[in-house]
RNA sequence: GCGGGUAUGGCGGAAUUGGCAGACGCGCCAGACUUAGGAUCUGGUAUCUUCCGAUGUGCAGGUUCGACCCCUGUUACCCGCACCA
């Protein structure tokens, strides 16, 4: 068939119809084949439709589980929907129109896009976050939380984002900015819902040993959940019976503690404010610290600002000095106990603040020069009483440990940069939460058996100016019993964040339409875990976190077979415009998917993105090499009217067939997609260099292509009359022996430099091949007049001759 | 500031992990077929060159018979975290 007859959007659409028709990408729960989960980051499914991005994230492990059929495995690759979230409601309150009716519409059409693309997805298992049976499940686990006292109530100072009108979790509003509208956040004092991720911390750090996660997937993990030891100590104050607790991680260095600081929202402050003298200055301090952006905190980093309390003094609880207490904003109450001993001589930002407000530095460690900044580095301690001499950090932390704990003054203890998890929104479009304040009851499980509580339908879903959620508004809501005690209760009103929903979904996808369980667990035996997630960067510290948390916390609770829910975690890398720039509707350099399958097909768009360049990287779009795809594809459709009789691969091309299924088969496995499809440009160019192809080479290289570019690979299949269908048909296996070549050429070196080249049998011994080298006539020639120092054969790759002259 | 990464032709990127740098694709040049070519096919394409060769993987050194690869220093860019005590 000449390429030119070649329809590639008729024959994709009648390929996608034989397939559904088959079922061939349905898994099996019950099979004797060996199993493979393979997962990709379902999308939200928003009004712009389908992305470039998303068909790179899925192409990846879409040839993966193409081949793995191929293989014989039972391969689970499924796909759905995280359908709740802030673009679908906003859009919903601009256009008057319900949510529902609009996520219907976008899964509809990111559906048929996905169809369109010929993604073997198991299409019979789609779940979509937002419908009852599947909320049902994710309050389920919310209620288990709830029992197990790992979600609970808590007045705290929060992000807030002012323009989304939302508490945000850590994880929703990093550099400060919320992740929806990037919009300055602000702290703000709130009585908020939280899931107690801090008490999974050590699991979800130990966890990752036991993960074939990316390194920087791993890593970036570790630190976003931050983990630090050191020790609390508490400071006893002279004027009140009251202990001032802080965190450090470096309590050897207690004794050149000269100033204390606590955080500006710190409580002490309030407790105490007829002892202090300066409260007026406190407060005018603690109103100039809120009104600060988290931006200008961070911009301001080098210059301290504080305040001394005057009134209040810390007595150092190892020598008894009395120390004084400021507040300043570089403490932060979010973390540790929001009270820090300053030691300047051996902490930068002490030092700047010292310097800046006239304090005593007392060196504790030997080393550095304290006029020119603190010393962070290690020495012998000096000033110390107990601990002078020790020169090993390790030493001195143990023994001031071991002291404090002693005299009951302090202890070791740990800390996380992660911080519990903001769970509740004051938003329409997200599952509500279950629960039922109670006067009498204090808050209630909403019965796990009138499980869904429905999210109901209202007709305004803008959030209210008082930051309540427009569930608020609904008296048929709102008001109901107790189910403890059966009086008059109010139902909770806020909603679950977007990321409730894709923290378990994987679950889902094991069992899509239980009515009795989140999923059988024969069946979870059965497939659990995830073989294979990949993925964005941008979820590694959130959703991936959230996820691994829900999982873990169900694997306690004994439902879960695994500890871990994903084995192997890759993300792919961005697609940027043809500019060279992230793409983005501003820029206008946003390419759309449909228009390359509209102009090209879906094989050539699949190919391409694969062939674009390393997947784990960023990469530019280019419409030539697009083209560059579509032109090797048609070299392959090109190829059939050549194709002769043979059964086996004809002795020109048997070593490249049997090399090339090796690398492309491996290649696959590592994703290094572009050099298997460039393996496959390279045996096609040899194909055509031969002059000839015969039956058994040309399905050969329709099977290798096939997980890339299925649509083509099926119709030429069929066109050569071959039984069934190719992605049922045996995936190709290669001879180790036959990638061997007869003979090679291989480089000769004179002192490191190339001079000639020479053709020898790939099994020569060193001997022959250096001999073989020096029988070449311009090594030879060189060779004349010098003596052979030493002689390097690397096998079947060069041979190197050190010389010099003879004497 | 801390952590991770990257740097190779005009462009995207290869290089079996210490062994022939530039696979494969794009682009470009030349030719063929054409009324035509932005279709297709064939050949060429790192740089310099006195055509012997010399140089070349951000920069400067080092180890080695041999370095894109290992070591030391340095520069630029990207990503993540960031006053975390």
């Amino acid at each position: 068939m000449n390429a030119k007859e070649y329809q590639y959007r008729q024959v994709e659409e009648k390929w996608q119809q034989k397939w559904e028709d088959a079922g061939v990408f349905r898994a099996d729960d019950k099979s004797g084949k060996p199993k493979f989960y393979a997962l990709v980051e379902f999308p939200y499914p928003s009004g712009a439709g389908m992305h470039v991005g998303h068909i790179k994230a899925y192409s990846g492990l879409e040839v993966v589980s193409r081949v793995r059929r191929m293989q014989g495995y039972n391969v689970l690759f499924p796909i759905g929907f995280d359908a709740y979230g802030l673009p679908t409601e906003n859009y919903a309150i601009k256009t008057n129109t319900h949510p529902r009716v609009v996520t219907d519409r976008n899964i509809e059409r990111f559906t048929a896009q996905l169809k369109r693309v010929g993604f073997s997805f198991d299409w019979d298992r789609v779940v979509d976050t937002t419908e009852e049976d599947y909320y049902k499940w994710t309050q389920w686990i919310f209620l288990k939380m709830f029992e197990k006292g790992l979600a609970f109530r808590d007045q705290a100072l929060v992000n807030y984002c002012p323009s989304c009108k939302v508490v945000l979790s850590n994880e929703d509003s990093q550099n400060g900015k919320c992740d929806i509208c990037h919009s300055d956040i602000v702290q703000k004092s709130k009585d908020v819902w939280y899931l107690r991720i801090t008490e999974y911390a050590d699991k979800l750090l130990e966890g990752l040993e036991q993960v074939d996660y990316l390194p920087n997937v791993k890593q970036q993990q570790v630190n976003w959940i931050g983990r630090s030891t050191g020790a609390f100590v508490n400071f006893s104050l002279k004027e009140v019976d009251e202990t001032l607790r802080i965190y450090t991680t470096r309590p050897d260095t207690l004794f050149g503690v000269t100033f204390m600081v606590i955080a500006p929202e710190h409580p002490l402050l309030e407790t105490y404010q007829d002892r202090i003298a300066n409260y007026a200055d406190v407060l005018a301090y603690k109103a100039e610290c809120a009104k600060k952006s988290e931006f200008e905190r961070t911009q301001l980093v080098k210059d301290k600002t504080g305040v001394c309390i005057q009134g209040l003094t810390a007595i150092n609880p190892v020598n008894g000095k009395e120390i004084p207490i400021y507040i300043s904003d570089y403490v932060m109450m979010g973390y540790g106990t929001g009270a820090i001993m300053a030691v300047p001589a051996h902490d930068e930002r002490d030092y700047d603040f010292a310097k800046k407000f006239g304090i005593d530095i007392i060196p504790v460690i030997k080393g550095g020069d304290l006029n020119e900044g603190a010393y962070t580095g290690d020495g012998e301690m000096i000033n110390s009483d107990f601990l002078n001499g020790l020169t090993n950090k390790k030493d001195s932390i143990e023994k001031m440990i071991g002291e404090l704990s002693a005299r009951g003054i302090g202890e070791k203890g740990v800390q996380y940069k992660m911080k519990d998890w903001a769970f509740n929104r004051q938003r329409y479009w997200g599952e509500p939460i279950p629960i039922v304040h109670c006067e009498h009851c204090g808050m209630v499980a909403v019965p796990y058996e009138e499980l869904p509580l429905r999210l109901p339908k209202v007709e305004h879903f803008e959030p209210g100016t008082d930051g309540e959620s427009p569930l608020a508004k609904l008296p048929e809501f709102v008001n109901c019993a107790c189910p403890k005690c059966g009086k008059p209760a109010r139902r909770e009103t806020d909603t679950m964040p977007q990321w409730a929903g894709s923290s378990w979904y994987f679950l889902r996808y094991i069992d899509p339409h239980n009515p009795a369980a989140f999923a059988d667990r024969d069946k979870l035996n059965y497939w659990m875990p995830v073989d294979w997630y990949n993925g964005g960067m941008e979820h590694v510290t959130r959703h991936l976190i959230y996820s691994r948390f829900w999982h873990k916390f169900l694997y306690d609770l004994g439902e879960v077979p695994v500890a871990e829910p994903y084995a192997k975690r890759t993300a792919q890398g961005l697609i940027l415009g043809p500019d060279g720039e992230k793409m983005s509707k501003s820029k206008g350099n946003v390419i759309d998917p449909l228009d390359v399958v509209d102009e090209f097909g879906a094989d050539v768009l699949r190919t391409y993105v694969l062939f674009m360049g390393d997947y784990e990287k960023a990469a530019p779009w280019s419409e030539n090499g697009v083209k560059g795809c579509k032109r090797f594809l048609d070299r392959v459709i090109n190829l059939l009217d050549t194709v002769q009789d043979g059964e086996t691969f004809s002795p020109a091309l048997e070593g490249a067939f049997h090399r090339t299924i090796r690398k492309v088969s491996e290649d696959i496995e590592s994703m290094k997609f572009n050099t298997a499809l460039a393996a496959l440009m390279t045996l096609l160019n040899q194909i055509t260099d031969g002059g000839s192809i015969n039956r058994a080479e040309y399905t050969t290289l329709l099977k290798l292509l096939s997980p890339f570019a299925p649509h083509l690979a099926e119709e030429l299949w069929s066109q050569m009359g071959e039984q069934g269908m190719i992605c049922t048909a045996a995936w190709p296996t290669y001879d180790a022996d036959k990638c061997i070549e007869a003979s090679v050429e291989i480089a000769v070196q004179i002192n490191g430099k190339i001079r000639a080249r020479v053709q020898i049998p790939s099994d020569a011994t060193a001997e022959q091949a250096i001999a073989a080298a020096k029988a070449d006539g311009k090594i030879a020639e060189q060779l004349v007049g010098m003596t052979v120092i030493k002689e390097f054969y690397a096998t079947g790759k060069l041979v190197n001759l050190v010389i010099k002259p003879a004497q």
